[in-house]
DNA sequence: TTGAAAGCGCTAACAT
DNA sequence: ATGTTAGCGCTTTCAA
């Protein structure tokens, strides 16, 4: 029933041009600059146009102009919540300033990240990177062939969105330390993850101030399955408070340890990061160090598109923003042993 | 530090020709089939263009033989967590096949979702639309334009994936009617959704082959927030077992029962469809109709390009995929009043 | 304001 | 096996 796709050519610029009897350059014109032609001119080349269905090729103007409106948005597993709500985020702030989102996943891995961005590098006007798995070196290396912002991370050299996790963290041991835990388990994240050094180094250097003493156990993967590995270490640890390096592990935690039969909030608090919309659901609800995560994939897109047109400058910024901690169910008073 | 992006214009084949004491022409085959060229050309063209840096241009390549090797992946919103994994089971698929995806996210709008692909068709070389929204006049429209493989939806003329809705409503049907209950209430999604109707018009079909008697309420949003509000209508309906459009709808009834103080399963009974990552995770864990999401991305794009390479036939075939029903907490024998 | 013509980087006949 | 030569569809000087 259905005809062969373009069943016949699509029409280009000259045939407007043949049918409008102007030159191609002036159709040209009419739809890339429509103020370097008189307006009568414009609205009968338009009114051709539409008639014989003429629509500019993008690919044809991407190579003559170099700009191809397109950016590329990679992570490390668009499954992952976190990742689905940045790329939301992304996607729409990318489509308001009339740009395409080209999406990478790099399953987690480093290798595949870069293979990702080989791939896309030389059609895109830059990309934006979260949760990269790949070292400060190759993100520079890229950072230099097309602008560049990596998000959850900070590189030298690289313009970057992050969020504030000394001070969420803090915020968090705080909160704990409030409810009488004296000692908190750090489930750690993938070891490639910039993340999870910080708010391990966070939590340290929380837990000093507070006086709290502080255990890690992992890396596990940043996933659910992550945290009901961890889970069985945290049995028979026996920690009071433990802090997951992201939600879906904390919640893999709490699960974990619902199916040992330990008690949360009563007998462990549990604390996750980024406030993934699970997290909300679950029961208990999950006590986490939110992020703005929609609006850190905007912020990406805006600062890429600013960052192409003025150029690289010497001292690229980081920007970090609000993390605040959402207290729900999850963390409790500490119980006597 | 960084210094600006392509410093030097990046090397071309003519570059590369030069060097290596060969014609354009050869370049352009050494890279695109080296088959056809020698293999000590070969080798000392690679040689060459690797110290210059060469990298074929994808834009020069797609103009003259237009073909772009892009697909487009268009949802109704990635955020939630269906389409997340839809996208990444076709990405990695689209990967595998030496594509890259161009997301688009129609924002739950008709309007916005033709946008987007009038926006991204003239690039890509085929389109997987997940969950459309739009007419099926608009779809054939889209199908008739490129190769096109539409998700969760039947239209006739363009080429589907779907699950097997029937199927898994019956299942889903059968088993409450196991539990002892006597009539269902449907949460309906959004009235624009084709699984909506069919999930309706199956659970009609089921309902009266088992003896029992259907309800619906809504239409709600497809999202936690729209089970929320069902909820509400749930709470002095009184029904003993309802069926929700999706998983997050049913995850957002659950949520908003227990606010209510209704207890599930004991006094009603919950179903979703999907079984996205989350009802497993949520209390009671849901009970649901599964569907093979992140394959049903891959087989989307399996298809698409076959179906780009064969060209449209004159009837477009609709694959179904399996549902099963996957029977966890939410769902109990029927309580007495 | 509009036209003529060169060129963006690559592929694809057609020759040799 | 390799070179020559047109394009692919658009933008962009440069002229008029």
């Amino acid at each position: 029933m259905t005809g062969p796709y373009p069943s016949t050519p699509a029409p280009t610029i000259y045939d407007v041009a043949r049918a409008a009897d102007v030159a191609p350059s002036t159709v040209s014109r009419a739809f890339s600059r429509p103020g370097r032609v008189s307006a009568g001119t414009v609205t009968r080349i338009r009114a051709v146009a539409d008639e014989l269905g003429y629509h500019p090729n993008p690919i044809a103007r991407a190579l003559s102009t170099s700009r191809t409106h397109m950016i590329a948005v990679i992570v490390s597993d668009v499954g992952n919540p976190f990742h689905a709500e940045l790329v939301r985020g992304a996607q729409e702030a990318a489509r308001n300033a009339g740009f395409v989102v080209i999406l990478g996943d790099a399953q987690e891995s480093g290798v595949r990240e870069r293979e990702a961005l080989d791939r896309v590098l030389p059609v895109v006007e830059g990309a934006i990177i979260g949760s990269s798995r790949m070292t400060d070196a190759a993100l520079r290396d890229i950072a230099g062939q097309r602008p560049t912002i990596v998000l959850n991370r900070e590189v030298d050299g690289v313009a970057s969105i992050v969020t504030d996790n000394p001070g969420g963290t803090r915020a968090a041991v705080g909160h704990l330390r409030g409810l009488g835990h004296r000692a908190i388990t750090y489930v750690a994240g993938p070891e490639a993850s910039w993340a999870d050094s910080v708010r391990w180094a966070s939590l340290c250097d929380a837990a000093r101030e507070h006086g709290l003493e502080t255990r890690r156990i992992g890396p596990v993967a940043p996933t659910f399955e992550g945290g009901l590995d961890a889970a069985a270490g945290l049995v028979s640890g026996r920690p009071t408070a433990v802090i997951a390096y992201n939600d879906l592990v904390a919640i893999g935690v709490l699960q974990g340890l619902a199916r040992a039969g330990v008690r949360v909030p009563d007998e462990v608090s549990v604390v996750g990061f980024d406030d993934i919309l699970t997290s909300r659901l679950v029961t208990p609800a999950l006590t986490t160090v939110a992020a703005p995560i929609g609006e850190m994939g905007a912020a990406a897109v805006r600062e890429l598109l600013a960052l192409s047109e003025q150029g690289p400058s010497d001292h690229e910024t980081s920007i970090v923003m609000p993390a605040r901690l959402v207290i729900r169910e999850s963390t409790g008073r500490r119980r006597d042993a």
